[in-house]
DNA sequence: CTGCATCGAAGTGCATGCACTTATTGGGCC
DNA sequence: GGCCCAATAAGTGCATGCACTTCGATGCAG
């Protein structure tokens, strides 16, 4: 048939941009969840292209980690030991610290108000015990916090370590009362903050990662394809 | 001309991971600095593959943020601001830091000895003023720092961040008496993990990484290509 | 000589097709 | 009946070729 003709015309950035972002969208949200298979003539059936763009979109994904290419064996969305989720919760606390410790410091007195301002508006969803409106304002909430430490860089590797770990906590707020220790545990980050007390701010995000990683923590197993050798990754 | 054929008995993975492989490598070397053009023709010729492969690589490239494509007009090896490096060398900081403290609080005795073993050495190339042979045992020393904090994914972080800012980050050791001082910083890291002295741990690597990202601070202008649109992405 | 439109070459984006590898299934053998 | 192996099907890896975009050169008007 007909090569490619006018579709350039309708089309943003390149076909492989898009489908790399709608894919790491699925993955991410847990429409592909961790194992499942990345089949190229299915995916390119879905996307209506051929499947040149199609194996560099999953070439793209393995490179960010999202997804694991086995030489000649496919494509599958990417997989984790509990092991390794453990570490990456570490590091999670550790780069949600420093965070938290530059933006006491470093933040601008609109960039705190914002702050404090969100997060007392989410006071009224855990009241109504809103879960999923909770979830979309907890992102907002560390989102302002990365981006108050001024540090783009630390901000981007602390966001992808969050995407990383998020096909692996979902219904992470449904445990009863963790809605309000979340926000408990918020304020002491924002007071800290607001107060400037660089020390305070980062041990107060760094136990609330750890508090978070620990309600994620079994989740795993329930994911875990048979595949034994991953578990010599880490 | 006749396709492929018997290329594949000889190849350990894919064609295009050996590419990205010898990219990357070239880019972190220097082989390619910052801003250079990467064609596709040219690396289809220089692999002696078709564009298919070199392109599959060149996304993979962009993808882990070692080069930067832009859709239509080709790709180039990833160029920075001077702004953005800071940031990095602020992330490494805390990165850096976090290992020490860890590594201070988790190495086994076998791990210490190994790293103080390590430094002791050391000592020698800094009397003889050898500085190929210091920069490859700096990256020995660190690389035993990143392990010893005991979390795959903390390590991989600052690897990765310790790969973007090599190409940008050349010669650092040949300004005079910085090898001197570079061992005695390390020397306070070492002695503060072997005292098992967490925070001191933290605060040596930080201060020893603060210093570095002063020593290149300077280097990046050099390598600036002319586009003014890149000052907006931090 | 300068500014702008046009043409052409070079280069990028994707479709298609062939070679090769891996997974699967149905028979022959023990 | 269980085991092995060949034959086949399905799927991956890369080469080739066409359509489209960008960039530079050339020619013409002002």
């Amino acid at each position: 048939m007909m090569q490619q003709q006018r579709r350039a015309l309708l089309r943003a950035g390149t076909t492989v941009d898009e489908m790399v972002r709608v894919l790491a969208d699925d993955i991410l949200k847990g429409l592909l969840p961790p194992g499942e298979k990345l089949d190229e003539p299915k995916l390119a059936e879905r996307f209506g292209v051929s499947r040149t763009p199609v194996r560099e979109a999953l070439g793209q994904l393995s490179a960010m980690g999202l997804a694991e290419r086995r030489p000649n064996r496919g494509c599958v969305v990417a997989t984790i030991t509990d092991h390794r989720l453990t570490e990456m919760f570490e590091a999670m606390a550790e780069l949600e610290a420093a965070c938290a410790r530059l933006a006491a410091q470093r933040m601008s007195a609109g960039e705190r108000r914002a702050l404090s301002d969100l997060h007392q508006q989410s006071a009224d969803l855990v009241h109504k015990g809103a879960l999923d409106e909770y979830a979309a304002f907890n992102m907002q909430f560390h989102s302002l916090l990365y981006e108050g430490c001024h540090s783009g860089y630390l901000a981007d590797l602390v966001s992808t370590t969050r995407s990383r770990v998020a096909p692996f906590r979902r219904a992470q707020f449904n445990v009863l009362g963790r809605l309000r220790k979340s926000w408990d545990e918020h304020d002491a980050i924002v007071t800290a903050i607001l107060r400037g007390e660089a020390e305070t701010a980062d041990r107060a995000a760094r136990a609330h990662v750890i508090v978070v990683s620990a309600a994620s923590a079994s989740f795993v197993s329930d994911h875990r394809s048979s595949t034994p050798e991953e578990m010599s990754d880490a």
